[in-house]
This record gives structure tokens, C-alpha cells and sequence, in this order.
DNA sequence: CATATTTCAGCGTTACTGAAATGT
DNA sequence: CACATTTCAGTAGCGCTGAAATAT
């Protein structure tokens, strides 16, 4: 993945830079998590339901953007592991509601802080503005 | 893929945006180039050799980032379609040089039409100012 | 009946690992 | 002999499809 060289054409693209961009800043951060036992997924499923509190499976898979034929194993590992809890909604009697535990809030400050340090990792050749300012390009471009 | 509410924690974090960005964008380059019956890795072979002149597969692999051992279903695509041309290097014969056709230059010319055109559209919520100060933090962020 | 949700089984692609065969 | 190059076989992870089972 170390790219030397790589095609003038190719430096000029968007698309390209974002790519590689992205591979390398997403392989740091999966190392980080992987070094805490968790992956970006657990991150993502842990946040959306601190913010937004219990959630259905099909209302976790549109937040974070997973497959909800995906969520399924995914809730199973973070449930074994006592971070969250999967009960049937007595509204719906169709879906799962999901709720963090008390163990899976702490684990997600925990995540927290070792994303806060992989994300610096992954931008050490920026200053903090031009940091700010790359952010603030991609939530444009993305619209979000 | 599509992503409805994703936590704030995560629209904040450079990773995340860089993975979602490179996703839609690398998407639409997919799309634009598959229907010119070609391929991301089809336009990077192309266009190192076009820079480079004739490389080995590995000189290949490292200018480009794509695996040696996927270069050779690669190149043999590609040689197959007329678009370059394999040859033993006289001067190391554990190598093999590649080398672009005219049909492959060709093609690195259309291909590059089809690029621009995907590039602006994955691209479009931003001004050209605010896409070239993408690219240029994105260059800085990998060091290219 | 049509629709929504969860679940499972499987596919296609990408990037990678490991090792064999050949040559320096 | 150690090393480099090409090639092949196989793996892991991700995002996705399709369909069954259950409930609205």
C-alpha cells in the first residue's frame, strides 16, 4: 500500500487522494481500536445510541451506514460482551430495541479517547487549522 | 450506504469523513469508468507507464499501489485487450517490461476524459476554489 | 393483502499472505 | 548462497443481494 511515485495524473484526482487518504488514515484508526479490542463498527453502533438513545436495528443500520443484514452479528459480539442490550419493543413487536448499558457508555468514552489520539496520528502532516479546514471540506462535500 | 443522522462524534472525526468521501466519490469514478468498459486499476497502469515509459510489474506495483501479485491477472487483462504489451527484459530475465500500445495510449486519453467528467461530479457541492484547497490538503495530509 | 423488521446464507470485490518457480 | 521477480492459491473483511420468518 506504500505508493511510490504514484502518476502525476493521479496526485490531481480528488477521488484518488480521498482514497488513499482514507486507507491510511482508516488503517491507523483500526489499529488503534483493534489495540483496544474494538473495531470502527462498535464505535460507530456505541455513539449513535449515546446520542440519540435507544434505537431499532433498522434506525441503527440508517444512522451509522452498516447493513442491517450486517447489524446482526455485530449487536450479537457488543451484546456478548455486556455493552448494550437487545429487547423486543413492546410498540412493535417487529423490532429490537437497542440500548447501551452502563458498561457500554464507559467503553465508548474509553473509545473516545483512543479515537481522539488515532485521529491526530492520522493528521500529523497538518496544522490544527488546516485540520479544521479539511473537516469543514469534506462535511461540504458530503453534506453533512 | 446511505447514512440518515450519523452522530455528531463521527462527523467530526477526519477518518470517518475521508472513508465516506472516498466511498461516494470512488463510487461515481467506478460507475463513469465501468460504463467506458474499464477499470481504476486499468487507468493507473496505463497512465504510470504513459508517464514512465516501461516499467516491471513490480516498479508497476509500487508506482501505483496494487498488490504484485494482483498485477498479473491485471496486465494480463489489459495485454489482452491490446492495450499493452509484455515483454522479457533483455538486461534482467527475471523481469518482465511493460509496455503501453498506441491503442493504450488511446484509451489513457479517454479514459482521462471520462475521469474529468466524474471528477466534477463527485465534486459538486464545492466551488472550484474550495475543491482545489481539497486537493492541496490532501496532498499535504499524505506527503505526495 | 401489502408492508416492515430481523435474520440467515451466500456473493463479488479488494487487499493481502504465503509459497513455488525462475533467474541474478 | 542470499536475494529479487513473477506467478499462483488461498484468506479475511466489507458491502451487498435475496429470501425466509415474524409481525403490523
Amino acid at each position: 500500500m506504500e505508493i511510490a511515485r504514484a502518476p502525476q495524473r493521479m496526485t490531481a484526482l480528488p477521488s484518488w487522494l480521498l482514497a488513499r487518504a482514507a486507507a491510511t488514515s482508516g488503517r491507523t484508526v483500526a489499529e488503534a481500536l483493534g489495540e483496544a479490542g474494538a473495531h470502527r463498527s462498535h464505535y460507530a453502533v456505541l455513539a449513535a445510541l449515546d446520542e440519540r438513545g435507544p434505537l431499532s436495528q433498522a434506525a441503527l443500520s440508517d444512522s451509522i451506514g452498516v447493513d442491517r443484514s450486517d447489524m446482526v452479528r455485530l449487536l450479537d459480539t457488543l451484546a456478548a460482551d455486556g455493552l448494550l442490550v437487545r429487547e423486543p419493543d413492546p410498540e412493535d413487536r417487529r423490532r429490537n430495541l437497542i440500548a447501551t448499558t452502563p458498561a457500554g457508555r464507559a467503553r465508548l468514552r474509553a473509545l473516545d479517547r483512543v479515537l481522539a489520539t488515532a485521529q491526530d496520528e492520522a493528521t500529523a502532516r497538518l496544522t490544527g487549522e488546516e485540520r479544521d479546514h479539511l473537516v469543514s471540506l469534506l462535511r461540504k462535500l458530503l453534506g453533512v
